[in-house]
DNA sequence: GTGGTCTAGACCACA
DNA sequence: GTGGTCTAGACCACA
C-alpha cells in the first residue's frame, strides 16, 4: 500500500514523507480520521529510520494535518487542498519558466503534457 | 549580468551554479571558448563563498564541459545539448507525474505552459 | 469525587497519580485503612489505561504507602507527610530561583501567593 | 559561560535548552544579533548530543526566536518577553494552587520567597 | 502494540 | 570552522 523515496532526491527524506502523506490526504487516500501507519511500520516499509518517519509526523502535527493519539498513532487531522495544489502548480510554474530560459519550445512540453496525460481524453487537436 | 542562486531550495549552491553554467553554454549565451567568469567574481556577484564556485568549477572540468587556461581562467569547451536537455525533460516528465498523481488536471498545467510561452501562438484568449 | 490527569505534562501520568494519591492521604482525604479506589474505577474516572493506574499503585506499595489486600484491593497504610511536603517546598524554592534568574520581581511572586491564598488575611487589597 | 542540564527532569533535554536560551534573550545575556553557541559546542558543554541541540535551536527558529545564518550559526532574532514571563508566571499560579491543595500555608511559600529573593530589600516585615 | 527522546557516529554542503 | 540529515540502537511511557 505505501510509496516510497528517492534516495538520489537533494529533497531530504523527512520531507519527501510528508509531501507524500499530503498528497494521500489530498487525493483522499488518506480520509480525515484515519490512521496513518505507525512511526515504525512505515520507516521498515521505507528502508528509511524510525526518526526520519517520527520527524516528518511532527512536523505534519505542527502543521495542524495530524494529530496525535497517546498510545495508538497520528490521525489525519485536515489539510488546506487549495494551498497543497497550490503551492505544487507554482512549483510547476517555475521549472516551466526554467525549461523556457533553456531554450526548450512549448510543442516539447506540451507533448510530455499529453503523454503523462494519456492523450485522447485530453488533447484538442 | 549575472544569475542568482535559490538559497531556499534544497538543490546544493554549487549544483545550482553547474546547471546555470550548462544552460547558457546551451543557449549561446556562452559560447565554446569564451571564459566564464573568475570565480573570485562569481562568488562576490551571487553572494557564495569563492570554495562553492571553485567546485562547481571543478566539476565542470572533470564532466569536460570547462578547461582551465593556468593563470587565466575557465573558458567554455562544450557540452552535449541533446543530453543536457534530454534531462531536463526527464526531470519535467516526473514532476508531471506526481502533479498527476496529485489529481491535478490537464487543464491546469496546459493553462500554466502557455501563460508562461507567453500569448500570441499559443493562447487563444 | 476523584481527580483529572494533565496530560500535556511532562510528567508521566503515573507519577501524577502517584502525586495525587499521597497528596490526598497527606490532607487527610484518605485516611489509614480506607480503600483507595479499585484500579478499574480509577482507570475509567482517569481516562487511562489500567496499567498506568497499576502501576503507579504497585509503585505506591513498594514505598510502604499502600497495602494490598487480597481479592479486596488497595487500602492506605500511611505517609511521612513531613517528607512529602518538604520535597514540594524543594520543587517551589528550585522554580522560584529560576524564576528569579528570569528577572520576575519578588513582588510579581508574592502577590501571585496572595491571590491563590485567597484575600482576608494576607492581602491588603 | 554555560548552563547546566537536569538529566533526572522529566522536561526532556531539548525543551530545557529551549528554555534556557529564551531565558538568556529575555534577561539580556543574549542579546539582538548575538550568536548563540554552535550546536557542536554546546553539545560538548552540556555532556549532550547534537541532534538534541539541534533539535532545540531548529523549533526557536520555527518560533522565531533564532535564525540560521548558512555556514556561520544561530543569532538570535528577538523573543516576546511579554509573553514568556506570563508563561513562566502561571506555571508559577499553578505550583502555588498545587502546594495550597497540598495543605501548605501561605507563610511557609513566602518564607521561601524572601529566602531567595535575599530577605532585606524585598521583605516589608 | 503505539509514540518520545536520546546517543554515538557518519557523511554532506557551505564559509 | 558552521549547520543538515540520517542511521542503528537503546530505554521509557502509555494502551
Amino acid at each position: 500500500m505505501w510509496f516510497s523515496i528517492d534516495f538520489n532526491s537533494h529533497v531530504p527524506v523527512y520531507k519527501q514523507i510528508k509531501e507524500k502523506i499530503k498528497s494521500m490526504i489530498v487525493t483522499g487516500k488518506l480520509k480525515k480520521g484515519a490512521f496513518v501507519p505507525s512511526i515504525r511500520s512505515l520507516a521498515k516499509d521505507l528502508g528509511v529510520n524510525l526518526n526520519t518517519v517520527s520527524r516528518a509526523y511532527r512536523e505534519l502535527v505542527l502543521e495542524g494535518i495530524l494529530k496525535v493519539v497517546r498510545g495508538e498513532g497520528y490521525v489525519v487531522e485536515g489539510l488546506d487542498a487549495e494551498r497543497f495544489l497550490g503551492k505544487k502548480l507554482e512549483e510547476f510554474r517555475k521549472m516551466v519558466l526554467t525549461l523556457k530560459g533553456d531554450g526548450i519550445e512549448y510543442e516539447k512540453l506540451e507533448g510530455i503534457l499529453r503523454e503523462v496525460y494519456g492523450g485522447e481524453e485530453n488533447a484538442e487537436s
